[in-house]
DNA sequence: ACCTGAACACCGTTCAAGT
DNA sequence: ACCTGAACACCGTTCAAGT
C-alpha cells in the first residue's frame, strides 16, 4: 500500500463527493438562476471532468431535483401573529411571501418539480388552525386554506415576473396619461405610477382575508 | 429574363417571408411550447436553411418577441356582465382567466417581456369603470384594480405551473390522512381531494372583490 | 469505487459566398 | 434582396477505458 489516498490528477482538489456538487450547485443557482447552471461549468467550478459530476448525480435533472428537495426542507416553520384570526392568517400570508422571495430562484423549481403541496403544508396547518377558529368547517375551510396558498403564490408569481422584465412597454405612464381619467386624476396619477408589490399583496390578502372570513369588525356568519 | 421568379433549390416552396416564418413558429409555439421552438426545428419545418431565417426576422429572440406582440393586439375585448359593482368585476376577472388560459404558452412569455400592462389595458379600463361605479376613488381606486389584476394573473400562473406538474409528492391525500384533521373530517377530505383552480379561482375572486368594494349586500364605506 | 477523455447529437449565431 | 453551407462556441449525455 503505498499510499491510502492515490492523489488525483489534482492533488490539492478534496475527494469529489455528492454534497460538494451539490454545494456548488446551489451557490450557482443561487447566484445566476437555473439556467446558468450547466453541467460544464459546474464541472470547471469544481476542477473535475464533467463526467464525474453524473457519477455522483445521475443527470442535470436529478441534480436540480436534490436542491429543490434540500431547500424545501430547509424552509423555516411558520409562527402567525395578531390577535383575531384575520389577523393571524394575514400575517401567515406575509411570512410565506417573505419566505418564498427569499429564495427567488427556486419557487419555480419548486412548482415544476411538484413539491407545492409538501413546501406549504406547515403553513397549510396553520392555516387550518386559523380558519377554525374563525368559525369555517368542512368544504367552505378548505376553500379558504386554498384561496390564501394560491393567492400568495401567485402573487410572488406575478412580482419575480416584474422583477425579471421591470421595463414595461409602452408603459403605464403613456396609458394613463392626464386625459385618460380625467375625472378622477388621483386614480391616473396611481395607475401611472409603477405599482408598489408589497402594497398590492398587503391590499389584496387583507381584502380576500375579510371576505373569506367576514369583515373584521364584523362577527363570522 | 429567362424565368420572372429564379426557382430555389426545392421549386414547390413558396418565397420564405416574415408571415411565414411567424406563422410557422407560432404553431410550433402552440403545440409544444416555447422552449420547443428551435431555429433548426424552424428551419426544418420550412424546408430552408437555418440562415434564412436570421434573414427575416433576426435571432430567436426577437422571433419570440414578434410572436408575443401579435398575440397581445389579438386579444379580445373585455365586457363586463352582471348589475351589481361588485358582479360585474367578478365577470371581467373571469373573462380575463379565459382569455389567458386560452392562450397557454403565451402568459410566461408575454410576461417576461414586459408587455402585461398593455395586455391587460382593455381589462384595467373595464375594471377602473366598475370600481367607480362602486364608489371609489384616487388611489384607493387605483390600489382595488391592482389587486384584482395580480390575483387573476397570479392565479392563472399558479394554475398553468399546477397542470405541468400534475404529480404531486408526498401528495395531499398522505398528508391529510384522517387522523391529521379528526375533529373536522370534512376539512380533511377536502383538503385531501386535489384542487378544483375554476372553484378556488372564483371562491379568491368573489371574497377578494367582497373585501375591495365591500360585502355585496352592505353599502360600500 | 471513482474519475477520465473522446464522441454523439443537439443548440444559437456569424460570416463569406453565392444568385 | 434573398438564400446557402461551413464554422464557432456552446449544450447534456453515453461509454469504454483507466486507476
Amino acid at each position: 500500500m503505498p499510499s491510502p489516498q492515490p492523489s488525483p490528477a489534482s492533488p490539492s482538489r478534496p475527494r469529489l463527493s455528492r454534497e460538494t456538487v451539490l454545494a456548488a450547485a446551489a451557490s450557482l443557482v443561487k447566484q445566476h438562476g437555473p439556467q446558468a447552471l450547466t453541467m460544464r461549468k459546474l464541472a470547471a467550478e469544481l476542477g473535475t471532468a464533467v463526467t464525474s459530476i453524473y457519477w455522483h448525480v445521475g443527470n442535470r435533472e436529478s441534480l436540480l431535483e436534490a436542491l429543490v428537495e434540500r431547500t424545501v426542507r430547509e424552509l423555516g416553520d411558520i409562527r402567525p401573529r395578531g390577535r383575531t384570526p384575520h389577523a393571524r392568517v394575514v400575517s401567515i400570508a406575509r411570512a410565506l411571501r417573505r419566505e418564498l422571495r427569499a429564495h427567488p430562484h427556486l419557487i419555480a423549481m419548486v412548482h415544476e418539480r411538484g413539491l407545492t403541496e409538501r413546501m406549504f403544508l406547515s403553513a397549510q396547518q396553520a392555516l387550518v388552525h386559523e380558519v377554525h377558529a374563525a368559525g369555517l368547517r368542512g368544504a367552505r375551510a378548505a376553500e379558504a386554506v386554498r384561496a390564501v396558498q394560491f393567492s400568495v403564490i401567485g402573487h410572488v408569481l406575478v412580482e419575480r415576473n416584474r422583477e425579471r422584465a421591470p421595463v414595461q412597454r409602452p408603459g403605464e405612464p403613456e396609458l394613463w396619461g392626464p386625459e385618460a381619467a380625467e375625472e378622477d386624476p388621483g386614480l391616473a396619477r396611481a395607475l401611472a405610477r409603477a405599482p408598489d408589490p408589497e402594497r398590492v399583496f398587503t391590499v389584496s390578502v387583507r381584502a380576500l382575508v375579510d371576505g373569506l372570513l367576514g369583515l373584521p369588525d364584523s362577527p363570522a356568519p
